[in-house]
DNA sequence: ACTTGACCTTGACGCAACGGCAAGGTTCTT
DNA sequence: AAGAACCTTGCCGTTGCGTCAAGGTCAAGT
């Protein structure tokens, strides 16, 4: 038989047959005067074999193996791992699909893929159009990404946000966006926002890792100066209590 | 930030952001003076909503597609897409384990991944070590592979394995192995074969396709010559009523 | 001042299992 | 004599980065 001829005997493609030779998983074939490849019932079976073994997922590598012993032993040992490794792929797919679910259940224009636990924070956040609001939406949803919300401080942090009190807090920053770095109302502004952060949540936030030189530094070039005086101060304290 | 910390920060390495802005998913960020990438809060951002789309399974094509309008009309519509695609993959899954699951079942040194109803057969089939009936088994485990099963013919087949007449048949070809191919018992024995083979499958088995010239060249090389004589015209009847 | 050590830079190869194309040779049929 | 349908080798493309290689930069310790 010819390369084409073997190939829709056993159901598989030219160029896979001619790819199996070149890996060595099979040996090449004598040639015609021609330089075709000739194939005989043996191969045949033989590539029956690895076609089997293939579609159930084995790697060449692994078919190479079994074909290389083929007491048998081998064999079920590959099966059983490749089994494992299916298992925990079917696993992976189902947990995947179990969140696009929950995505496409939820309404359009939302925040995107979120953890629940943020998004349980997010819906019960106040209503409020602050910039300075939105703009902590958007870094705590950072924060979920980073995998900061693993200690529950994402609850913590509902319940601080669900207090009216905060929005007046949000909105005094928003007025200090055109002020100068002197501005009187800077320190009272930071005084009472420390005052609102409940002790858990400096305890909880790691000094460390994610609060690093690096970012504390693009956080605060989000704000105008007068803005990043105040969001400085209030890392500074979650700084130093961090670590005390 | 310099690329690890905001690697660090969002959970992913600075080769993945790096290989981002090279296909063009994200654009290079501004530079330090000495070449350093600068990254910003927003880009931390962008780069956790990456994150999380490409652990849902999305390829950085449909990131980007998503990225690109974010009226998340377009969302909707890659997830649903990808829903759909990993159904099929989880289904795909499940049938490869079924599949294995038989095989790991199975008692040990059995031929290997077949199909049903080629078991049976080969369950039905009387213990004789008779080469020819071997190779025969073989070459039923290949028209398996190739498909050829469909048709239920393993099924007469079976019928034919299972009567004890044919065991005497394979005796006979065996007997042949050293014989000339003038030999007066390839005649008879031809016709004996002939006429056991139930009309049924001769109807079954296509002329074209499988049986093709050089299967039949490959299939006679098996065989001593006076084997491959009466082979040989046991395969031209199966052609010629196949046709007919 | 000098040396680590931990960053950063670009560039290029590797992987798994082939698909697809190029550029040419062979054989059988019109 | 020209197709059509085979065959040959060889090389690039796919996906999403990992992993060197070969260097430049910078802060800290000796």
């Amino acid at each position: 038989m010819r390369i084409g001829e073997i190939a829709a005997l056993v159901g598989l493609t030219t160029r896979a047959i001619r790819h199996y030779h070149h890996v060595g998983l099979l040996p090449e074939p004598e040639r015609r005067p021609n330089g075709y490849r000739v194939y005989n019932v043996r191969d045949a079976v033989l590539l029956a074999r690895v076609r089997r073994l293939t579609e159930l997922g084995l790697s060449l590598d692994e078919v190479r193996d079994v074909l290389a012993d083929d007491a048998g032993r081998e064999l079920a040992e590959v099966l059983e791992e490749l089994d494992a490794d299916l298992a925990r792929q079917e696993a992976a797919i189902r947990e995947r699909r179990s969140r696009l679910g929950a995505l496409l259940a939820e309404p359009p224009g939302a925040a995107g893929p979120v953890s629940p636990a943020l998004a349980a924070l997010l819906a019960q956040a106040p209503r409020t159009d602050s910039p300075s609001a939105a703009k902590d939406r958007e870094y705590l949803t950072l924060m979920d990404a980073a995998g900061a919300g693993g200690q529950g401080i994402f609850g913590v942090f509902g319940t601080l946000i669900a207090d009216p009190a905060v929005v007046e807090l949000y909105e005094r920053l928003d007025a200090l966006a055109e002020a100068p770095t002197d501005d009187p109302r800077i320190a009272p502004l930071a005084a009472d926002l420390m005052a609102v952060v409940p002790e858990e949540l400096f305890a909880a936030i790691p000094a460390d890792g994610v609060v690093v030189t690096g970012f504390r530094e693009a956080l605060l070039a989000e704000y105008t100066p007068a803005q990043a005086e105040v969001v400085g101060r209030l890392m500074d304290a979650f700084m130093e209590r961090g670590r005390g």
